[in-house]
DNA sequence: ATCCATTTTTGAAATCATTACAAAATTAGG
DNA sequence: CCTAATTTTGTAATGATTTCAAAAATGGAT
């Protein structure tokens, strides 16, 4: 959760629409979110960042709508630690570095030609790739390890 | 979890020693559930298979123990679908599709040249790579997704 | 604008996987 | 066979997620 880009809301409106989701408050509360706070929260995160700012919103509604989303391919669900992380679909396609000791999250690049396998047996939609290890920082205050 | 093959004890017996592991029945019973029903079982699917014949046996015990054995890398946690699944580390590196509807869960081989990114900023120790998507089964019976 | 049907949100309770913890059992070595 | 260390056990706690039914909001027709 770092860097910031502003967004236009007629832009997350039209991706809601186009998905045929109805583009409520919550649910472009948390389109917005991820998308102008790149990361990649848990659900509890994007309760904990919201709110403040509406204060009514429920957990559920949290819930619901990351799975609404998912669903409709506007986020993709990562399985990072034990817990669900959300991330734009929207994004180009990317691997995750996962830190064992404090659980950071950083994209990596998709090495090249990288793609389904040709198996009869199932349908592949998506593709998922975790590096894990330790961060630097992580490495270098835990002298353990 | 479907092939079997039979392992000799002393086999599993030295792979614990060499990990600096005690082969308490109970470890032994689980390091050999992995190995000769091979498969991606749950912690839960470990408790059952084996509660039958240790009924003394305790889930704690099996946390403990999959625990234990991911730290000395003897096996391999896989996060497929919300809860983790378990893989002997002395298997060669594979991939694994995971299929949306039923949750199966089959190897694949990995493509080949798939190697831990040259960055500085982390040390990975581990890559795991899901397909995942619709397996046949679930496809034809499912005439809906 | 008002009504009604549909959709969405909400909050509370339930569930499921996992962890914490302390007591009981087992084991290894002297 | 005693004692200390290790391992196992059962229960209770935690944390994430799901279920569910009621309340609120919304859209379209009148």
């Amino acid at each position: 959760m770092d860097k910031i880009q502003k967004y236009n809301t007629d832009v997350l409106t039209a991706l809601l629409t186009k998905a045929g989701i109805r583009p409520s408050v919550q649910r472009m509360a948390i389109l917005r979110l991820l998308a102008e706070r790149l990361g990649h929260p848990t659900a509890d995160e994007i309760y904990g960042a919201l709110v403040d700012l509406y204060p009514t919103l429920s957990r559920t509604t949290v819930y619901n709508t990351l799975h609404l989303f998912s669903e409709k391919q506007i986020m993709r669900e990562l399985e990072t630690d034990g817990v669900k992380r959300y991330d734009l679909a929207s994004l180009p396609p990317h691997a995750h570095f996962v830190c064992r000791c404090c659980g950071a999250v950083a994209d990596i690049p998709l090495p090249a030609g990288l793609q389904a396998p040709g198996n009869v047996d199932f349908t592949v939609d998506s593709i998922e790739l975790y590096y894990k290890g330790l961060c630097n920082k992580c490495k270098s205050s835990n002298s353990n390890l």
